[in-house]
DNA sequence: TTGAAAGCGCTAACAC
DNA sequence: GTGTTAGCGCTTTCAA
């Protein structure tokens, strides 16, 4: 039980004022150099923790935070987000912190643009976002930047170094996850890697996961599989996987690079005779029906929720206790099966 | 943005001072009927949330929080408890709090009950425990009961009326995990659980994950597999299991329902020409060589850093915060393969 | 029963 | 440059 010092006891140790041990400590200069020593000569002997509670007792300032995220509302892997951002809010309700959601539509790098406009207006100290497309958000962020505004991402990777901050998978692992469960699962047979319904070029999420994917098959230095990608977009989703799968009878499994994984399973579950393993991403709730129908035998978890309270909890942490932000958080790669989903649900 | 008001807000509303309202809000007694209702009136009409920071600033005292768990010296399983521990005390170190460890053998019950005597002589606020001894941890708790010593438990699942607290993992819902991933890896075939070197009758966490694995077999109302159950412990436990082994030459999976999958994926590995399946417990590292070296397929991932972390959080926030300590708090339950392992370790 | 006042540790404004 | 002071919101003590 070391003794906890205050600036008054540093104070009277050194024969100066608080006030003086204060502009040292915070380095506000205005101090002579006799002061100086002897404020020093104390803290080098005693171990000085400031109390962080008292400094903001003081604080009037409320900190604005801003989170820029895809609308739950056009796909629901983004709903837990705002579960975390709401219990990242309520942990820190004692302090001056204002968060507020701004909502864009995944599909539309115009929405994107306009609710960072929107978003502006409200003049943030702080923006947490998810960087969906990659040449836009590069240029918000760089926004961001010359504004003064911290900024954080989380979810998807994104290499640049005007990006102080991101919280989220290393996808490329999360490919080599898949590979390793479908190694494990699956004796021989070729087995396909299948995007669905987004751009493949400007996202990079889904290629680190084909790239880490058949990096573990290349590893392997096994011919037992055949690893394919197949790119579906709708229109003629179903019509376009039925003539793929159809092409390739001896396909063991799949491995879907988004959280559309069942919109795979909705057609290889009507296939007789065979089953074709499947290892997707996301408890989302149409998943989650295959998964427990065994038709989807493995989902990947990528923990959005906790990914949105850690992004807002490190930014909060920053502003009241002057922590610094990790430059990068990496979640673990959750395995999802039936028996375990509904503890990664709550 | 609604206003937040403040002690001294009410007082000026309610035309009282602010040692009145105090009162109020503390049920304190000694104020009249007429000021009682006239502070009454505006926090109807206001919403008040104290400012818990500001409530901590005078408490100069110290809680004391002791944490009694096995020495991790003896096993490595409870190494990553202590670092669970001392993240949390730094999360807190802001407020007055002192976190204590003590150290008992886990194979000795009086080591549990004198190392418990050594804790209760720092007179603590709030004891920690893994009650690993069924008999000799409900002693205990009832004996913090009275003594006004709050306890919470971690790891070890308990039915006691008399524990108010538990952070870990559904051990019932664990083994059926298991089980999945084995129903999965293999087609058919004998599956054995085995428990390794630890009394059957006290330790409630390995029936817990037999009667889960069990469950879920059954439930799969298949005649394809065969469950064995089979208990070794030292000496000689090399040559019961190789015995074991040869007395069903189809067996195809074991669950290890303990850390010491090592031990018996040591002797599978010697095998020739075949290979048995193994899902296990726990990330030491003698388990996650034998899972890079595909002897081991899956182990079930208990999180121990994250339940002792939660565990003296609790603590921490209801004492400072005065948030009541949830009753049960479980964890995921983490299924790792050799690509995800490193991200659980951190 | 009530109000006034002091003080927790820190910061910032203000005299000197 | 430096020390003094007021005040953040709350609790507690003391005097009335």
């Amino acid at each position: 039980m070391e003794k906890i010092y205050t600036i008054k006891d540093i104070a009277e140790l050194a024969k100066v004022s608080k006030g003086t041990v204060d502009r040292v400590l915070h380095k506000r200069g205005k101090v002579s150099q006799v002061a100086l020593d002897k404020v020093n000569a104390v803290l080098n002997e005693i171990e000085y923790r400031p109390n962080l509670i008292a400094r903001n007792l003081k604080n009037t300032k409320i900190y604005r935070i801003c989170v820029l995220l895809p609308d739950p509302k056009y796909d629901p892997y983004w709903h837990p987000c705002t579960e975390g951002i709401a219990e990242a809010k309520n942990e820190f309700k004692a302090f001056n912190i204002a968060v507020e959601n701004f909502f864009f539509n995944p599909k539309s790098t115009s929405s994107f643009i306009e609710t960072n406009e929107a978003l502006l207006k409200t003049s943030p100290d702080a923006v947490l976002l998810v960087p969906l497309f990659y040449k836009e958000a590069l240029t918000v962020i760089e926004n961001y930047n010359s504004l003064g505004i911290i900024s954080s991402t989380f979810n998807n990777q994104f290499q640049s170094s005007a990006i102080k901050s991101f919280v989220g998978q290393d996808l490329f692992q999360s490919g080599r996850v898949a590979a390793r469960l479908l190694d494990l699962l699956l004796k021989n047979g070729s087995i396909a890697i299948i995007h669905i319904d987004e751009k493949y070029k400007n996202a990079i999420h889904m290629q680190e996961k084909e790239k880490g994917f058949r990096n573990y098959f290349s590893e392997l230095e096994s011919d037992e599989f055949e690893i394919l990608t197949c790119k579906l977009k709708h229109p003629k989703f179903e019509i376009k996987l039925t003539d793929f799968l159809n092409s390739y009878p001896d396909l063991a499994g799949i491995f879907v690079t988004t959280s559309k994984a069942y919109q795979v399973a909705e057609i290889t579950s009507k296939i007789e005779g065979k089953k074709i393993a499947i290892v997707g991403y996301d408890l989302i709730k149409n998943n989650i029906e295959y998964l427990n129908n065994n038709v989807i035998d493995f989902l990947i978890h990528q923990n959005p929720k906790r990914q949105a309270y850690l992004g807002i909890a490190n930014l909060i942490e920053h502003f009241i206790f002057d922590i610094e932000i990790p430059k990068e958080q990496l979640l673990p790669i959750d395995i999802v099966n039936s028996e375990n989903a509904k503890n990664y649900i709550v």
